[in-house]
DNA sequence: CCTCCTACCGAACGTGCGTTCTGTTGCGCG
DNA sequence: CGCGCAACAGAACGCACGTTCGGTAGGAGG
């Protein structure tokens, strides 16, 4: 149990100082340093700086997707399963700001194989977001366009969950419900007089 | 004039280096060759690496500023200007990719003072944001609202226009309409039956 | 013709990086 | 007890980087 939880500090170490730093300003120092270990310690639990950032979006993608399925399950209709991906998708960028920024910013700077595995998770959200907007669409959509839709979304999320907007998780859970509201309504909408439960 | 062109050759080598390879990676002796010059010749014109990314990002802003001013002047309502913003954005991002590439991911990596410099070029951007969703606001939305609106509004399109959606100057153009409808009316409406010029 | 000055270039300097080599300690196990 | 392996640490290696230094060619001005 206490190698795993070596393994855990090592892996939060990095977030910390690749989403402060950036991932080539981040250095194996540093790293070794916020994970209370000397450079070659650090070395013998990881091959590399490489492996550091896959641990570290690994372990990031899976907790958000874990809580976008846990909220989802919970959710009855098309419209409160979008509404659960908003507000998770604030909420992770709220409670786990640097792993965002990571995922964001930092995925492409894998080196392959790793870059294709952490790809093909991010499809995975990807897909989520996809097949949410498609139990949503009134009218028939086509495949491109659910797909530019879903990455409209996603970009307004990451718009305002990577800027300083989010300044408590209750805040970010009433941001979910104004996102939610103009990206179903739209802006022109004019009062939030919306049928929900 | 002939000195002007050298130093338009050098930005433009920065431009495409830095957005190929991120800042960081972006070495000053790729630049140099790509500007044809020698490393030390580089130096001759300019002061440093951190001068190379601000000359690239103040060219950059500059143009998408005046490009959106130049489109938004020939609007007469705010939902023409509105759309005028939109396809700026997308037709900036389709064809100045590299520039819109930096301007979104490296520009927090300038050392100050030049950061703040920048800082308040982009702060002029998103002012031009905040005053056409200002024109557009059916109910009174407080200046907090539309700030975030103008967040979503972009983080929207650097969503899409960072991406490889873009494949030609008319998808830009057919896409931005698609976006504004999005984001003026919102998902749910099912028609594309707008009131429109 | 000599003198500047601009526009460069080759080579080097110092630094910080990722990584590796060579241990050393201490604990479980036979 | 002693053997071996896991868990480290100190120091170094080699490389790539940003930057600078010392120089040179060539044209303009007197």
């Amino acid at each position: 149990m206490a190698i795993e939880d070596r393994y855990r500090g090592i892996v939060e170490a990095a977030r910390d100082v690749i989403a402060r730093r950036g991932y080539h300003q981040a250095s194996t120092r540093e790293i070794a340093r916020a994970a209370d270990l000397s450079l070659a310690g650090l070395y013998h639990y990881v091959g590399g700086k490489d492996e550091l950032l896959f641990l570290v979006l690994d372990r990031a993608l899976d907790t958000l997707i874990g809580a976008l399925d846990a909220a989802q399950a919970k959710a009855r209709t098309p419209e409160t399963k979008l509404l659960a991906l908003i507000q998770t998708h604030l909420d992770f960028g709220f409670r786990q700001a640097a792993d965002l920024k990571i995922i964001n910013r930092d995925w492409e700077l894998l080196e392959e194989p790793r870059r294709s595995e952490i790809a093909a998770k991010r499809g995975e959200y990807l897909k989520r977001g996809l097949a949410t907007l498609g139990d949503l669409d009134p009218r028939g959509r086509s495949r491109d366009e659910l797909l530019s839709a879903t990455n409209l979304l996603l970009g307004m999320l990451n718009g305002i969950a990577t800027r300083p907007f989010l300044r408590s998780s209750d805040n970010a859970r009433a941001l979910a419900g104004e996102v939610g509201a103009l990206f179903l309504y739209g802006f022109l909408e004019p009062v939030e007089a919306h049928h929900d439960a």
